[in-house]
DNA sequence: CCCTACTTCGAATCA
DNA sequence: CGAAGTAGGG
């Protein structure tokens, strides 16, 4: 039994733990069951299990055995049933999906009965990509040339390209179009960003004129209200009970929220709109009351794969199941309970642990063996594993013959010193590293502003990962909002967008201009009809460039009349209007490559550029890529550097103070700080300002995280004393 | 419909 | 405390 670091009993944990004992006990019994059904590659029937399968694939191109540990071999030769594969941090998880795509083929499944999900698109195409040069590499004895190569001519390359991978979204988007003669529904529907919708809650709410609420408390904004409905439906909790438990303060207002989701609901149908919870949730719907839709998709997808489980919500997890239902569908979810970091955004951690109680015969493979971080940084994030309370048991462990240094933990008098310490170790390390192979990770992208600071000052290149998204930005959105009522004119949000750019022209007439667009079947004529006549002047150019950019050739040019247009209109509206103007460089290159507007549409909602706007240009002007990389903890998942530092260690950010009094909440910043220090290969650096303050208060303890952990994992550098002395009886 | 005074609300982010 | 967004009068 080693001691903590630091007190624990000075910390105040979540008063709920006895609430929520059903749910745990439930989740309990079902990961007792699941590791119950533990293959255990060591075990001799499973070695033998293990060789008997290879034996049979002897003519196998690729050398799955010599490639694979045990765990990950066992992972990617199990083709049938159901499957939970927990992926530790740097087990190659990526890597065993990408065998086991590649082994499927080989055993002769048809590429068209794989289906294979993911939460973004870049890991899609990663497991594609990689299996491609799998196949393509152990073909080489074959003697192709290169042009072979080259021209995509390789069967395996056809092959996999014919398999169903992406995001969720990107499938359900695609089914919804492929199946929208049998399902009753118009494929040529627009996608609502979360912006957008915002918006037409915002519209609906307005032209619906609800019963005067009462003035006592205010009516929610828009972006609140997007975030009720859209939790409700993630996770299915009725928008009653949401708010009571979430929004209490609100509670007057809850008929009304109710009704205005349905008409929401409604708007979005009427106008063949469709908002990222649609997408998935519409399929949802109609594989559970279309029985020939469901058969078909069960008959076509017969080898499903699942990545990053643990951070799919209800809908996601009910697809799945869907599709799945029958015996003979073959299911492999993979991912980690010990990062699921999401339930902000409506991913439901219960999925993976409950997977054993959805499917009573499933099996269990867990991956263990780490390639990312040394024996010691190893060593911390086991222990910190330790302390989650829920999950399935795990052991992470490595090969590798040198320990490396301990986790170092220091605080600091201030945030300032905080980020210089950062530096100065950067500056220390730089000889031996190259500034890429810097992190520093922070709770919130407020904590990386002192960072900043003391880099810009010491001339440490940097970027910061996150900030307002390329797509985001107000101009970007004006200009999509034309290109989106060329594809869809029913698209009300765009119109509503693109009309109140005008001078004179407010919600009103934007509403009274749209409908009459739409009752006149769409045409962009009815803009010149007389009743507008005042605005003439204004609507009689938006008339004439729609038309121009609708008999465009290409996009880029459809994109040129707008601009055309919108210039001008930019400039009365924003001071900054040059700087914005080079934006529409990058959209009109991304435009160039796509031959189709619902193609360039499409892409754009479901893999929008993930850069923030700095990323993007300073990619452009040719300067060093050599940076050290400044990003939340968040978007830091399922990345890796040699060095990590982790700032902000302060009870009250890590965690954060909004989840103190909350068990589940507290759980998931500690799966936070795990994902963190999980990134680290070799050395990993922990701070803590000695105080923070701010609106919401002021904190000065080090993080509970810290305190938790004995000294035998991470060496405490510290300068004052951690915690504030407290004589206060612990029972107080 | 626009502008200003005032209230409100604070984290993280993918599609 | 500060930004962002709302309400309400002009």
């Amino acid at each position: 039994m080693t001691t903590s670091i630091f007190d624990t009993r000075h910390y105040k944990y979540p008063q709920n733990f006895l609430e929520m004992k059903p749910k745990l006990t439930r989740l309990e019994q079902a990961i007792k069951k699941l590791e119950a059904n533990l293959i255990d590659t060591a075990e001799t029937k499973n070695i033998k299990l293990l060789k008997q399968r290879l034996d049979s694939g002897l003519g196998l191109k690729v050398d799955y055995a010599s490639e694979l540990n045990p765990d990950q071999l066992m992972a990617a030769t199990t083709i049938d049933g159901k499957v939970l594969v927990i992926a530790g941090a740097g087990s190659g998880k990526t890597k065993t999906l990408t065998y086991r795509t590649s082994y499927l083929l080989e055993n002769g499944v048809s590429p068209k009965e794989v289906l294979l999900l993911t939460f973004t698109r870049k890991a899609a195409n990663e497991i594609k990509d990689r299996a491609k040069s799998l196949l393509a590499s152990s073909l080489s004895n074959q003697e192709l040339s290169d042009e072979e190569l080259a021209d995509d001519k390789l069967p395996t390359d056809k092959a996999l390209n014919s398999i169903t991978s992406g995001t969720f979204h990107s499938f359900c988007n695609m089914l919804l179009r492929q199946y929208s003669g049998l399902l009753g529904i118009n494929p040529r529907f627009t996608i609502l960003d979360t912006g957008d919708s915002e918006d037409a809650i915002d519209l609906v709410h307005k032209e619906k004129k609800y019963p005067t609420q009462t003035k006592t408390q205010a009516f929610p904004r828009k972006k609140t209200l997007q975030n009720i409905i859209s939790t409700s439906r993630n996770r299915r909790v009725p928008i009653r009970d949401l708010i009571e438990s979430s929004y209490p303060d609100i509670a007057v207002h809850i008929p009304i929220i109710e009704q205005l989701a349905i008409d929401f609901h409604e708007y979005k149908r009427a106008n063949h709109l469709y908002d990222f919870d649609d997408i998935i949730s519409q399929v949802v719907r109609h594989l559970k009351t279309n029985d020939t839709f469901r058969q078909r998709l069960q008959n076509t997808y017969r080898y499903v794969m699942v990545d990053e489980y643990q951070d799919t919500n209800i809908p996601q997890k009910q697809l799945i199941d869907l599709i799945c239902e029958p015996d003979s569908v073959s299911l492999m979810v993979v991912g980690d309970d010990n990062q699921s970091i999401y339930a902000f955004r409506g991913a439901n951690y219960e999925n993976i642990l409950l997977f054993g109680e959805t499917y009573p015969n499933a099996k269990l493979i867990k991956l263990e063996q780490n390639y990312r971080s040394t024996p010691s940084v190893l060593n911390y994030i086991n222990a910190l594993s330790a302390q989650i309370t829920l999950g399935y048991q795990k052991q992470l462990y490595s090969d590798a013959p040198i320990a490396g240094d301990k986790p170092i933990f220091r605080r600091l008098s201030d945030e300032t010193k905080e980020a210089s310490y950062i530096t100065d170790k950067i500056v220390a390390l730089k000889p031996e590293y190259d500034y890429n192979d810097f992190a520093v990770l922070c709770r919130t992208s407020f904590q990386s502003n002192y960072v900043q600071l003391e880099f810009m000052a010491r001339n440490i290149p940097f970027i910061v990962v996150g900030g307002i998204k390329f797509i985001e930005r107000r101009h970007i959105k004006d200009v999509l909002a034309f290109v989106k009522v060329l594809y869809n004119p029913n698209d009300t949000i765009a119109w509503h967008r693109i009309l109140t750019l005008f001078k004179g022209v407010g919600a009103v007439t934007a509403t009274r201009l749209t409908q009459a667009i739409t009752a006149d079947n769409n045409a962009f004529e009815s803009l010149l009809a007389a009743s507008f006549a005042k605005k003439s002047d204004q609507l009689k150019p938006l008339y004439h460039t729609l038309t121009k950019a609708q008999q465009a050739e290409t996009v880029e040019a459809a994109i040129e009349h707008i601009l055309e247009f919108y210039i001008p209109v930019l400039k009365l509206i924003e001071d900054n209007w040059r700087e914005r103007s080079e934006d529409f460089r990058v959209l009109k290159n991304l435009a160039t490559e796509h031959t189709s507007l619902d193609s360039f549409l499409e892409n754009l909602a479901l893999d929008p550029p993930n850069d923030s706007v700095a990323v993007m240009e300073s990619s452009d002007d040719g300067q060093s890529n050599d940076k050290v990389t400044i990003s939340t903890i968040h978007s830091a998942k399922g990345l890796e550097w040699p060095v990590v530092f982790v700032n902000s260690l302060v009870d009250g950010i890590t965690p954060h103070h909004r989840s103190l009094d909350d068990f589940e909440a507290l759980e998931e910043e500690r799966k936070l700080f795990y994902v963190a220090c999980s990134r680290a290969k070799t050395q990993l650096y922990l701070t803590a300002p000695n105080y923070f303050s701010s609106y919401s208060g002021y904190f000065d303890m080090a993080s509970r995280f810290i305190a938790e952990l004995s000294a035998d994992e991470v060496t405490v550098e510290t300068v004052k004393s951690p915690i504030k002395k407290n004589d206060d009886p612990i029972w107080w």
